[in-house]
DNA sequence: ATGAAAGCGCTAACAA
DNA sequence: TTGTTAGCGCTTTCAT
């Protein structure tokens, strides 16, 4: 294998092999059967391109075809559990496809997000599937301007198809759950039960809120407003929340329903500080699953959510010639204490 | 805004402008300053573009500068704590620098990852960087032929420069503490410390039973051949390994050295089979941290291994003109059992 | 202070 | 069965 400076081109090979640039352009990308070049020349062709280390330029064919052979994500965090499933899920439909995956995390911040998504806009990728979206109407404006087809994923949008979790559902499951497990005491406050995590506004939490509310006020105890506290995402909100939780009711209550795995790590922040035993009258519920939190001191309801059937959803919505702009769900599972789910990429470690 | 069928391009707004494309282009790239073109023709031209959603092709950019303003990366897996936070960090300084981050997981498959990498060099991504390879050489040989920058991150491969973890410490401080830590009975079998998951060929592995293994013979404790259970990273079979273990032993052994956290999945998912207090006589060790896994029933001695610093420490070497093929050790940190510790983007959630 | 024109590497329409 | 040619959208030299 030679190795000039310069990287070979199709008109190397082609003056090499004695063609043209356009066989050698056909013999390469497979189109040779509807030219009908000789399958000798083809084999002399890939010969000549291998012994070159010859690799296509994409930005060429990209830009000569008008497509990139890319599929963006925007994600909020690689970093999470959830939404790293995601992009394993994304990544593996991509490929099935022939398409490079481009993930990109938006850390919530709507700016970000929307520079990522012109970017990828930039890039020429076939397809944006946007998860956990902090700015939806924003971005279908952005995607519609530069006529470029999205999906919105774990979060809806109003101008493009949806993908969702059915978190209504979770939350009544988990909900129900906890309630049936809590013991109470004599201490009205600390009876109750507790929702902590999350943003009120983005709409996963909001249904998870009305799927809560719902059930409590089902079986005659419609929460008080200090029964939820969505403090945010942050580990750290969630710990100080919890402290704070604990003063005022001076001990954990009944029952708490955690809304998101980061929340949970800021709980646990907080419970690593107290005697042990601190928690056995309490019930825990986490929404989303992690093997270990499955497997703590004390037990722990999680809700898995199916990210590998949301991104399937999603890839099977946009197979179709024309996506309708509709909010498909997803049925999350509840799992029971101290259980280990593998997902389906468990044999890679 | 105009939304006609086709995407808007400098031809278009240079017409609109009354300028030329090749005007449009400075002012819009900011090269207009050495031009010397007029700030208010730069003005009219913005604002143009504004109004007609323009945005730049980088497959056209990319093909005429020869650099597509992409950095690509190779990790085995994204659902992995590990390998996200890497994510994470990568692409953080990836845009700081004003590049695009391409991830894409190889899934631990040498033909996957050659099969990225070659596809990184066909979209000219600007430098690749390779965590965890499979197969260093086949990729450093790519890389050449394509005359593409390339590092080794985690896993250090023999031709290009390489960023991993000083895993030899790690295992030493580990293996040190869990010595420490372990109570004897009188079963020879049993009172000993066993290694557990992770591939003997590749190189973090080998080099964490090498501590392993210099600790322990200094402690006048040579391990036997079957203290040292390299089983792979797959949950699965760490969890029937460790099965056997314990039918071999007629007891969890009283020291366990767990090599990583998805073999620590498997572990755990053999021990919710057994009854609680049947790991009390054990002390436990897992090479990498989590949170949860931090703040389990029973404590865990855990490594955290300093990916951010890995990858910084990488783009610091590529920063240089002429990076020495060389490897370049970071050190872990040995975190007590129940610590939580929250990482550089713990604010995002 | 700005425009004209060439060309990056590829594919596709049209010729032969 | 294969070659010629135009052109994708951009940047960059060279003119002016």
């Amino acid at each position: 294998m030679t190795t000039p400076g310069r990287k070979a081109t199709i008109f190397d090979i082609a003056k090499l092999a004695e063609a043209s640039p356009s066989t050698v352009s056909a013999a390469l990308s497979g189109s040779w059967k509807e030219r009908r070049i000789s399958e000798r020349k083809v084999e002399l062709i890939r010969r000549i391109a291998e012994e070159q280390g010859y690799s296509i330029n994409m930005q060429a064919r990209g830009l000569r075809q008008a497509r990139s052979g890319m599929v963006g994500m925007v994600i909020p965090v690689h970093d999470n559990r959830y939404f790293s499933s995601m992009s394993q899920s994304f990544e593996s439909f991509a490929r099935e496809r022939g398409l490079v995956p481009v993930i990109a995390s938006s850390m919530r911040d709507p700016v970000e997000e929307r520079r990522i998504v012109q970017t990828l806009i930039s890039y020429a990728v076939e397809y944006i599937f946007v998860a956990g979206a902090t700015d939806p109407v924003a971005i279908t404006e952005l995607c519609t301007a530069a006529n470029m087809r999205h999906i919105f994923v774990d979060l809806p949008g109003p101008g493009a198809p949806s993908v969702i979790s059915d978190n209504y559902l979770g939350a009544r499951m988990l909900t129900q759950t906890l309630l049936d497990g809590m013991k109470r005491g004599n201490n009205p406050q600390r009876d109750r039960l507790y929702f902590i995590g999350g943003v009120a506004g983005d709409h996963a939490t909001s249904r998870r809120i009305e799927g809560f509310r719902d059930v409590l006020t089902e079986a005659g105890l419609p929460p008080a407003p200090d029964q939820i506290i969505a403090c945010g995402y942050p580990p750290r909100r969630a710990m100080q929340e919890t402290a704070a939780l604990q003063s005022r009711l001076g001990a954990l209550p009944a029952g708490l329903f955690v809304n998101s795995l980061t929340a949970f790590e800021g709980v646990l922040g907080h419970f690593v500080t107290l005697p042990p035993g601190s928690f056995d009258a309490t019930v825990i519920g986490c929404y989303d699953y992690d093997p270990f939190a499955a497997y703590l001191q004390f037990p722990v309801h999680m809700v898995r959510q199916d990210s590998h059937g949301l991104i399937e959803e999603a890839y099977r919505l946009i197979d179709r010639p024309h996506p309708e702009t509709a909010v498909r769900e997803v049925e999350p599972t509840l799992l029971p204490p101290r259980t280990i789910w593998a997902g389906p990429f468990g044999e890679h470690g």
